[in-house]
DNA sequence: CCAAAAGTGTTCTCTATACACCCATGA
DNA sequence: TCATGGGTGTATAGAGAACACTTTTGG
């Protein structure tokens, strides 16, 4: 107990307890997933939606919204622990892909208190994870979700020049909908630049979780390339063109078929199992090949 | 006042004061800069050295060891404008490059108390700030930095295998050395992956900082070759093979000129300077181009 | 047979690499 | 003059984009 409290001492030897107020620390949860769509088409290939998990808020403030899921950082945990316990809490699942995507730590994102939050992405396969759309509890629900750069602005200023550009973020599931607008700022002077984002409207969505989301979406389609993120999303077996579906869905653009084999060739596995189910030529499965980087 | 108390009221319904205890949450910084080292030959090209700032510490833990700059974030302050006001402090500088690098939460990484640090890293130009290393307080002091890894290991296990790679990081300022062993583990079990950081050995390097610069090496390697980063290491005038040399220093390999050249083409901007100070052939000044990249 | 998707081959362009070569300077 | 770095041209190999084409199924 003494060492306690002489550890304590050092540490207020160098805190200000007057100044520096402890701010609550809370991890948020970026859980995406891809889905299949209905077709509603004789034997068109069926669609795939990406998903992202949100809960509909039963205090204020955003009473009513839609929030990413979260929880505070308990004393006895890390934050990689935090998020871990948060999303077993959530979907009941471990072992799932975790990533540590950014830390929001502005003044008044949390109008109660002072509240720093560090955001995680995960992503499951939907097969781990039956929860409908539109079904289960009514508070948490998967949201299809998708982001557009609708404008773009150029601007001189004295010292050099500004560009903004808007992003439009949509989200729905049934009949419930959420979606907002986010600015990008850049700005620069002196030959130095300065990147800034703000929310200008947001509708059905708590917080700056509409940040979040934006910037998970970007970290998604930028390590798509040169990771092994997408076969997280997908199950164990699976064709060719459940890949480049993944591939399509996060990317936002479709994908040539000849050229997407040969790009992902080395990262997959050709196993002997084959799908044979549709109106046309049965597909070979492929699994995850988990030497494709010799590198770390 | 009854509004703010009724905020937090509303806070505390959420938030169970009894588990979760708040943490200090503290900025440290990543300061890096490029400066010249003395050229002992006649009329050799000096050779460019990648440096960061360490400060040494004068207070218990880790009494006389070096950290890196930091500090805590207070109340009236998002954690961004912490990064700014501490590095200002520690330099003088302000508009500086600036980049949020991840959130260290670990449970005992301070063994006085809680504390969860978010690093930044921050690019100037020597140029800038004349600190030469060696000289200036004795409390803070440019170190050069370097890592290498030495060792790669793969075992086999039951359901899986781990990879274990060891990077050994040397930092020294004259006679001032400090180093560290990290080990990177990767798990691949079911398909899915996992990776962790653990510092192994640490000679002279206070808290988890070795971590923090070998994960801020790391993410400089990656985006120099598609940002504009390594134009905040250099003046606002410089030639391609001073450029060059900063990307020699980060990449930690050597470059071939004519293929270098044409890769930055676009990024930068031909100016009427000259550069004719050596034993050689004049060389073309030029600066940054700060539209080479369309997109945001 | 036919619609649909699975899967392959070919051509073209662009980029990175390697290397050879010339240029301009100050000592 | 010559060592040294500045700077350019060219040939080759590989990756990605575009597109044409064949294969295989269920209805």
């Amino acid at each position: 107990m003494s060492e306690n409290h002489s550890a304590e001492q050092l540490f207020l030897k160098e805190y200000d307890v007057n100044q520096y107020v402890r701010p609550s620390v809370s991890v948020d949860m970026l859980l995406f997933t891809v889905t299949e769509e209905e077709s509603e088409n004789y034997r068109k290939r069926s669609d795939k939606s990406l998903k992202i998990l949100l809960i509909k808020r039963k205090e204020h403030p955003f009473l009513g919204q839609w929030a990413l899921p979260g929880g505070f950082v308990s004393a006895n945990e890390s934050i990689d622990e935090a998020a871990i316990r948060v999303l077993e809490k959530e979907t009941g699942l471990r072992d799932v892909y975790l990533e540590q995507l950014y830390t929001w730590g502005d003044i008044g994102r949390d109008p109660r208190t002072r509240v720093i939050s560090c955001s995680y992405m995960a992503l499951i396969n939907s097969d781990l994870y039956p929860l409908q759309p539109g079904e289960g509890a009514e508070d948490a629900k998967w949201f299809h979700v998708s982001d557009q750069w609708t404008q773009k602005k150029t601007t001189v200023t004295e010292n050099g020049f500004m560009i903004e550009k808007w992003a439009e973020l949509r989200l729905g599931s049934g009949t419930d909908e959420a979606s907002a607008t986010v600015k990008t700022t850049k700005i620069v002077e002196h030959g130095h630049s300065k990147v800034v984002q703000e929310i200008e409207k947001a509708h059905n969505l708590a917080f700056d979780h509409a940040k979040m989301i934006v910037y998970a979406l970007e970290r998604l389609r930028n390590k798509i390339d040169y990771t092994d993120i997408a076969f997280h999303l997908l199950p164990e077996y699976f064709t060719l063109s459940d890949l480049q579906q993944v591939f399509e869905v996060i990317l936002g653009k479709e994908l040539l078929a000849a050229a997407f084999r040969r790009k992902v060739a080395d990262k997959v596995l050709e196993t002997n199992h084959i799908r044979r189910n549709a109106g046309h030529r049965p597909s070979k499965l492929y699994r995850y090949n988990p030497q494709w980087d010799d590198e770390l």
